[in-house]
DNA sequence: TTGTGTTTTATTGCCTCC
DNA sequence: GGAGGCAATAAAACACAA
């Protein structure tokens, strides 16, 4: 480009002149005493649009006087979007054979090329919204589905322990919390273990288990995640490949998606807060078989 | 017709890279 | 230090409702 000394294009200099366009710098403007945009609309200058046969052609000029800004033709926009859809930045080659096939300044092309980019990116940051959206919205109702269930669940812990306390009236002398209660008969066991488990691993929660072969005991395994991993995209990648566009997008690394993100990142903190109560219910859980192995 | 909102073209200033 | 990219912005062109 032309900073520092940038150039542009004064068609009205280019007037008496077969060939060659006038390029000047913003150097050359100020020192003019006006600026392309603040200039006096009364000032004789070529449009900046025209096709290359028209361009120098006084009878062309003077019709088009005063001077506006001109949108491209159609079928220079076509050839423009082709082009970009090709490779969206511009080499200097590219730009010269273009500018020469569309009639238009290698500069005009450029900027083209620039504020096409502009929209491109705005397009596809309201493109990565909507998958984050949709991805947090589904995210926040499997949330929500498992508070209730662990609500439930809570409750349900409650009443079975307010039933036992009752059953530990009607028999005195047997203590109820003790651990050290002798093992289960199997089949007893399996039965008070399968209650737990259906209870436990509704979802695709981490599920107590009796562990088949030795005596009947609860095994509670570790919980790695409620969601599937592709609701994170983390491993997967697929998800939140948008947001990886992005951020390659932006190039700059100066942003780490938080701010902007920042509501999945707070779901994703409630599911962890929810897989640790998972784990005081699993713990309640066990407690409860031990007791129900005294009652038996 | 006119007021208003949106889109498009272009400039400016700053930044990075070589 | 020049070239080129980007964000912010101006202003013309356009769309459209009232």
């Amino acid at each position: 480009m032309e900073s520092g000394g940038r150039l542009f294009f004064d068609p009205s200099a280019c007037r008496g002149n077969n060939n060659m366009l006038f390029l000047g710098t913003t150097a050359d403007l100020a020192f003019r005493g006006r600026s392309i945009l603040s200039m006096d609309e009364s000032s004789k200058r070529r449009p900046f649009f025209s096709s290359p046969d028209d361009l120098f052609d006084d009878e062309y000029y003077e019709e088009q006087l005063p001077e506006k800004k001109r949108r491209l033709t159609s079928e220079q926009v076509n050839l423009l979007e082709k082009s970009f859809e090709e490779e969206n930045k511009l080499e200097p080659e590219r730009k010269t054979q273009l500018a020469k096939k569309l009639g238009l300044q290698p500069r005009q092309v450029a900027v083209w090329f620039q504020n096409r980019r502009a929209r491109w990116k705005t397009k596809q940051l309201e493109r990565d919204y909507d998958v984050l959206k949709a991805s947090y919205d589904s995210l926040l109702s499997t949330y929500d589905s498992i508070v209730k269930e662990n609500e439930k669940l809570k409750s349900e812990v409650v009443s079975l322990n307010e039933k036992l306390q009752l059953q530990a009236k009607d028999m005195p002398g047997e203590p109820i919390s003790d651990n050290k209660a002798e093992p289960l008969p199997v089949e007893i066991a399996q039965i008070i273990s399968m209650k737990v488990e259906d209870r436990l691993s509704t979802g695709s929660v981490g599920s107590a288990v009796v562990d088949e072969g030795s005596s009947p005991q609860l095994v509670v395994e570790s919980v790695d995640s409620y969601f599937p991993a592709e609701n994170y995209g983390g491993n997967s990648g697929n998800s939140m490949a948008p947001i990886e566009r992005v951020q390659s997008e932006e190039e700059d690394g100066s942003d780490d998606g938080r701010s902007i993100f920042s509501d999945v990142f707070v779901a994703a903190e409630a599911e962890q807060q929810n897989q640790e109560e998972g784990e005081v219910l699993r713990w309640w859980g066990n407690i409860m078989l031990n007791n129900a192995a005294v009652l038996f």
